[in-house]
DNA sequence: AACCTACAGTAACATTTATCACAGAAGGAA
DNA sequence: TTCCTTCTGTGATAAATGTTACTGTAGGTT
C-alpha cells in the first residue's frame, strides 16, 4: 500500500499504526479546498499522507502571508497543540496540491502522548521544527528586503521540489509574499539581468541555485 | 517563601514541585546578562521566578527583533522543545530586569512529560501561547506598516507592566522594532499629535489605551 | 483567422521608511 | 555654574516598495 501510514511516517510503532488506522479517518482533498479558516475552532489533528498543503496567515484586508507548507510525513503543528479543549485556528490551510490525509479527533492528543512513545516524539518534533521554520520566516521579512526574500522563495521551493524549475506566475509568488504582482516582475526582471534566473512564462528556471546561501 | 515554585507555578503539583527542588538550581543573574545566544547549544530549560527576560531574534547585521518577554511563572519554550539531543538555540535571551530563575537539566524534560500531569500541560501550554504570540509577530510585521506596529508595541507594554507608563528611550524602542530612531521619533510625535500619548523624557504615557484593538 | 484571457513588462508617480545632518533640551557630574 | 552625555526633534534627501496605467504577448477557444 503505497499511501499507508506505516510507509509514510516510518517511524511510528506498530501498535501506533493500528491504533492511527482504528481512529483516525482518511480522506481526501482537491487542490483549493480551505481546510482550516482562521477563528475555525479546531477538531482534528491532520496527518499528510499524499499532497501539499499551504499554511499560511490571512490578514484583515484579506492579503496572505505564506508560513510554510506542509508535506507526506509530516502534521499541522497548530491541530496538534491545541489540545482538549479545543482552540481556535490562527492559521489558514488551503489543499495546494490533491491531498489525502489521516483525520484524528484530538481528544485522543493527550492520551495517545502518553501511551506512545512515538507519537510523543512526532509531537514534539513536529512541534520544534515548525517553531524553528516559523522563526526563520520572522528572520526574513524582520531583517531582509524583498529581493533577498524572493530569492529565498524561490530556492525553498526549489528545494520542496527537487528540481530547478519553479512553475508559479509572478502573481501567486507576490500573493504568498503579500507584496504586488509589479513587484515581483521587476525583481524577477533584475534577478534575470545578474543571471540568476531565466523567466518563462508561468516558469521560472534557477541557473544559480547558490546565491544569498 | 515569596518566590517558591510553588507560589509562582501554582499548577504544579506538588510532587512536581519537590522533584523540581531536587534536581533544579536556582540562580540570579543581573540585568544585561546575554542568558543565551544564537547557535549555542542549549543545555537547561529556564523556570523565570522573578524578572524579566527578553526573547529576541538577531540578524547578521547585528539588527535585533523582539519576540517576546519572559516573566515570572513562565518558561523558555524553545529550551523546553530542544529535548534530549541538546539543540542549538535559535534565538537570543537577555535579562531585562534581574531576575531569579530555576535552571532544569533537559535530560529530565522526556521524563518529567511522562511521569508529571502538571508538567506536561504546562509544557503544551507554553508551547502552544509562544506559538501564537510568534504568529502575531508575524501577523504584524507581514501586514502592518511602522505606524500601527509601534502603537501595538507600547500597548504590549503598558499591558505587561500594568501601568499606562511605558519608560523606554525611542532608541530602545526603535532596536525592538528593528528600525531607526528618527522614525519613532516622528511616529510618536505625529501620535501625540493625535492626542494617543504624552511624551516626557525616557517615558511615554499612554491616554488611550484603546486605539487600534 | 479572429478573439479572449491570463500573464508579463515597464514607465511614472505616491508613499513609506531609512539615512544624514544638525540643533536643542534634560539631567548628571565636576 | 559649566561641562558632558544622552535623549529628542526635525528638515532634507535617498532608497525601497506600492500603485496606477498602459502595452504587448502567449496560448487557448470559437
Amino acid at each position: 500500500m503505497q499511501n499507508s501510514v506505516k510507509n509514510i511516517f516510518p517511524n511510528f510503532s506498530n501498535e501506533l499504526v493500528s491504533t492511527i488506522e482504528e481512529n483516525g479517518s482518511q480522506q481526501n482533498f482537491e487542490a483549493g479546498t480551505i481546510l482550516m479558516r482562521t477563528g475555525q475552532y479546531i477538531k482534528n489533528t491532520v496527518l499528510i499522507l499524499k499532497g501539499k498543503i499551504k499554511i499560511y496567515r490571512e490578514g484583515e484586508d484579506g492579503g496572505e502571508f505564506l508560513m510554510y507548507y506542509l508535506q507526506p510525513g509530516q502534521a499541522c503543528a497548530i491541530s496538534m497543540i491545541c489540545t482538549a479543549k479545543s482552540e481556535k485556528s490562527q492559521i489558514m490551510a488551503k489543499v495546494v496540491e490533491d491531498v489525502t490525509v489521516m483525520m484524528i479527533p484530538l481528544q485522543l492528543m493527550d492520551k495517545w502522548m502518553m501511551e506512545h512513545r512515538s507519537w510523543y516524539e512526532f509531537v514534539i518534533e513536529t512541534y520544534r521544527s515548525r517553531f524553528e521554520e516559523v522563526l526563520e520566516v520572522v528572520d526574513n521579512i524582520a531583517f531582509r528586503s524583498m529581493d533577498e526574500r524572493l530569492e529565498f522563495y524561490l530556492k525553498r521551493h526549489s528545494d520542496a521540489c527537487g528540481c530547478s524549475e519553479v512553475k508559479l506566475s509572478h502573481q501567486e509568488i507576490a500573493t504568498e509574499l503579500n507584496t504586488s504582482r509589479e513587484v515581483v516582475s521587476r525583481l524577477l526582471k533584475k534577478m534575470e539581468q545578474r543571471g540568476l534566473v531565466k523567466l518563462n512564462r508561468n516558469q521560472i528556471e534557477l541557473l544559480n541555485t547558490n546565491f544569498t546561501n
